[in-house]
DNA sequence: ACTTGCATGTAAGTCGTTACATGATTGT
DNA sequence: ACAATCATGTAACGACTTACATGCAAGT
């Protein structure tokens, strides 16, 4: 999974697998991430099946280490794409108190769903914050889809909790 | 976490790992779900650290483990449930797949958003059946209502797939 | 007789994170 | 001088999953 976003972000160009680090952070970080930890020896991977290729480079005065795509690796990369979607999980860890909310007092349950209201909102603000952003430059059309859907989402599940809290709020 | 589970499932009543493991695929699977090889050996933990017991039964001639929850295990259980939400991440190879979109054929495209949009209204009508199901019990409010949370999602991101569809058909 | 379901458990492997370790450059 | 950011990498650990291994009981 993870070493097919590493060769989604060599498509279109060259990179360093901190480059590409940075590049998440600003576009799939809210769905996707991964730590340096795990992108420098993934590389090494991808480079032993052949689907990138290392050169050292010298630049700002250091050494780096810019990885291209190859042929096989934009190959693998598509076929991927084109290989059969299945719905995942949602591994939620709200969905999951709230599975045994009866066991927590009703203030609680409140302050529970309040806190998560919140930080929903939030998160919406900040992905259109990141989209308006974004558009100023010549982004890719579906890298802004998958912002939209990230807002949307949010959106949505910040308003299905409120109406839960309304609920809630008539029960105390 | 999934310990986390294995005890809200014992608050109300002693159970095996087997049972538990029915359970969670009537009620949480969509949204969490365990397999056997790790919740035998979280029993284990649990029991180390006091939170459950075991009582050997006899059972349908056979020889089972069932465990229930201590008092201690009630109390880190419900302080679980109290402590801080925080918002998970999308973990959604689909999402991962538009993004990179502009590398796949506009045919392409259509059919892999034709397939999730599918399989997302099988989800949800799945779901809702359980749902009718589970109603005709006497089934906590809360675990309705983590369902409810799962069809709307799933109706939700089917409409939202189902829009992007329009609009993909009419780039054709 | 045979298959399905009940019931438990271990071992190997995957996938990922955090912490540790290092060191250069840039801005204050 | 000092902190922050750039840049790479490894080691330890965690949280699972799948496959393997076993065996009884119930239904067909």
């Amino acid at each position: 999974m993870q070493d097919k976003i590493l060769l989604g972000f060599l498509m279109d160009g060259e990179k360093t697998g901190y480059e590409i680090k940075k590049l998440m952070e600003n576009s799939t970080s809210f769905f996707f991430n991964t730590s340096l930890g795990s992108i420098y020896p993934a590389f090494g991977k991808l480079e032993k099946m052949g689907y990138v290729k290392m050169d050292q480079v010298i630049g700002d005065g250091r050494v780096k280490k810019r990885y291209s795509i190859t042929q096989e690796g934009r190959k693998h990369f598509r076929e991927w794409l084109a290989e059969n979607v299945s719905l995942s999980k949602i591994r939620d860890d709200v969905l999951l108190k709230m599975f045994f909310f009866s066991e927590l007092s009703v203030e609680k349950r409140c302050e529970q769903i309040c806190s998560y209201i919140d930080q929903l909102k939030k998160q919406a603000d900040t992905l259109t914050a990141l989209k308006e952003k974004l558009m100023q430059y010549d982004v890719d059309k579906y890298m802004l889809k998958t912002l939209d859907y990230g807002i949307d989402y949010y959106l949505f599940t910040h308003d299905w909790y409120k109406r839960l809290l309304e609920t809630l709020e008539d029960e105390k």
